[in-house]
RNA sequence: UGGGCCGUCGACUAAUGGUAGGUCAAGUGCCUUUGGAGCACUUUGUCUAGGUUCGAAUCCUAGCGGCCCAGCCA
């Protein structure tokens, strides 16, 4: 008790100094000083639930959970659920998932639709007020009256109907007696505002569409704009963070809660995040569902959150992630590989190793008894000396990765090769003698000797291999599909295409390799689907929920930093 | 072309009129039973031009550049 208690009073006391500055936080201290909300801080994630929660999406969380949070503030989970058309209690279920698997936990559970009632007799306030008209304009039309970026709009005919005609009207619309599109109701503001949202804003459209939570209770639909403040308003919402496309729609939020007189939640806005190689917004992401690009709304490839999990992220990597990445009013686009570092770097803590060869290589130990089974002893994890150790079976036939032996080795090439020396980590030095080929020419096998007096992986004498390399048992190993996964795009901004162009120009088509027969040593025979591991001197992976018994099926998370190919890389172009 | 927002190393971000710093990336070296991890070091930046000031990334003006807005989507 007492240590907890001590914890949580340094964050809380030491925090806010110790972070760096946000110009977030900033307006909380000083909303906080001023006393502006008698010392309260709300917050609210609000998505529509129309589709599967992002990474971007995840930056939102961590900003509207973690400053409250930060502050001794409450945050809710609200739906914003005012387009029946595109919602479904599917995409609520799984954003509620995400938001609990990212780590955070709401106060109150609202949805938008809760507040129609309500909703609907402000509207009605606002028509007795003369703020709000019904408008017999088709959508063509308004458009037309609108004006341009440049131009004034101009007034509706029906701009100044009397209010009993006006609130006559809208009780018909409540009522189902007209057609979806053939009547709106608008705020009455300024058509000639430099403001497009300030020229008479729809607030109600009609919709003969079932709603996911309140069915055919409601022909009409409040609009966004005449639902997203006031449900602030409503949840006494102190601080409304939204993403930078929206400061736009202050003023009109402004302007609807002022005429409301209702309590003066205000909105701030931030940026989006944006990663290079992938694609950000669920138009975009949802159509890669639907066309098969990728495998469906978790495909590994994605940047939703259940893609990101499958593939093998962890919450606190991409919860480290966001913090790093911070937040501001610039449109940035933020490099990919500091996502991957921070996979890395919580992986490389917690992720226990293993043995796995993706390519294999026989390799054949002439001097090893034929019969003989050994069991070597292997960490778990070097990071983490409590995470014990195993037992991995050593015999005359190993497999190794076709990587690790070349008969005519390059300059600075520390494995296998005939003549050369290495160790099998955590077995015995090797020597390669021989190798056996096919017709073909290719190298099936290679034949070596082993110093039995090195087991465990030291010699006696002290001399020193320059390489040391995994391998598995071939007698022992478990066969497995490994799923290795490319950046889906070719280019760091794949929306970024001249007039004309798509962004699916952009894709990479070998975003995915599957590796039909790698070999796992034995503990891995029934990995729990979502467990991860590295694969020692290859990368992190994640087992699938396509695994079965007996038959894993791994993602690739992200691979190790790779000194060698970078080597390689460089050698290859001198 | 109206309005709004924004320009700091290659990327993201801090410095809130007073030492341009951090993370990622890149590079060099050390270390290593993972060419992993770790450690040390290094390179590169205030959009431009004026102005205010003892002093400007920060304030002002103008220019240039980027993003957003003309859904009965959110």
């Amino acid at each position: 008790m007492t240590p907890s208690t001590a914890e949580a009073e340094t964050d809380a006391n030491s925090a806010p100094e110790s972070r760096p500055s946000n110009f977030l936080r900033d307006k909380i201290i000083e909303d906080l000083k001023t006393n502006k909300y008698s010392g309260r801080v709300q917050t609210r994630f609000p998505p529509e639930p129309n589709g599967y929660l992002h990474i971007g999406h995840a930056k939102a969380i961590c900003i509207d959970f973690g400053l409250a949070e930060e502050f001794g503030g409450k945050t809710n989970l609200r739906f914003d659920d005012t387009n029946p058309e595109k919602e479904d209690v599917e995409y609520v279920e799984s954003i509620k998932q995400d938001v609990l698997w990212l780590g955070f936990h709401w106060d109150g559970l609202h949805y938008a639709s809760d507040y129609f009632d309500q909703l609907y007799e402000w509207a009605i306030h606002l028509i007795e007020d003369g703020k709000a008209y019904v408008d017999d304009l088709s959508a063509e039309q308004i458009r037309q009256y609108r004006g341009t970026l440049t131009e004034p709009g101009k007034d509706s005919p029906y701009r100044n109907r009397p209010v009993e005609e006006n609130l006559k009207l809208f009780e018909r619309m409540r009522a189902g007696e007209f057609p979806d599109g053939s009547r709106v109701l608008r705020a009455k503001i300024d058509m000639a505002s430099p403001n497009l949202n300030l020229r008479d804003p729809v607030m109600y459209r009609i919709l003969h569409a079932e709603h996911h939570r309140t069915g055919n209770k409601w022909p009409i639909y409040p609009m966004y704009d005449f639902a997203h403040g006031q449900s602030d308003s409503i949840e006494k919402v102190t601080h409304s963070m939204c993403s930078l496309e929206f400061a736009d729609h202050q003023p009109l939020y402004n302007w609807f809660i002022e005429q409301l007189g209702i309590f003066p939640s205000q909105q701030i806005e931030f940026d989006r995040l944006g990663l290079t190689y992938t694609v950000m917004s669920k138009r975009l992401l949802r159509r890669m569902v639907e066309d098969g690009t990728v495998r469906g709304w978790d495909d590994p490839r994605m940047p939703t959150l259940g893609g990101l999990r499958r593939r093998g992220y962890t919450p606190e990597a991409i919860r480290n992630f966001v913090a790093a990445v911070g937040v501001s009013r610039t449109n940035g686009i933020v490099d990919l590989s500091m996502l991957e570092h921070f996979v890395r770097e919580d992986l490389n803590k917690r992720a226990l190793r293993v043995m796995a060869v993706l390519r294999p290589l026989k390799v054949v130990i002439d001097n090893y008894p034929e019969n003989q089974v050994e069991q070597m002893d292997a960490q778990n994890n070097p990071e983490d000396e409590s995470a014990g150790s195993r037992q991995v079976p050593f015999s005359r036939e190993l497999y190794i990765e076709q990587d690790d032996f070349r008969e005519v080795p390059p300059p600075k090439y520390f494995r296998l090769s005939p003549g050369k020396e290495v160790r099998l980590r955590y077995g015995y030095f090797i020597t390669a003698k021989s190798v056996v080929k096919d017709e073909k020419g290719e190298i099936v096998e290679v034949h070596c000797t082993y110093d039995p007096a090195t087991r465990g992986g030291n010699a006696p004498d002290g001399r020193k291999v320059k390489s040391t390399i995994h391998w598995v048992s071939a007698r022992h190993a478990i066969d497995a599909e490994v799923r290795i996964y490319e950046n889906l795009f070719r280019v760091p901004d794949p929306t970024d295409v001249p007039y004309g162009h798509n962004f699916t120009e952009n894709l990479n088509l070998n975003s995915l390799a599957v590796i039909q027969h790698a070999k796992l040593e034995p503990s891995l025979a029934n990995a729990a689907a979502g467990s991860r591991y590295q694969f020692e001197r290859l990368g992190y992976f994640a087992a699938d929920p396509d695994s079965d018994r007996g038959a894993p099926v791994f993602n690739r998370t992200v691979a190790l930093k790779d000194t060698w190919a970078k080597v390689e890389k460089k050698q290859g172009k001198h």
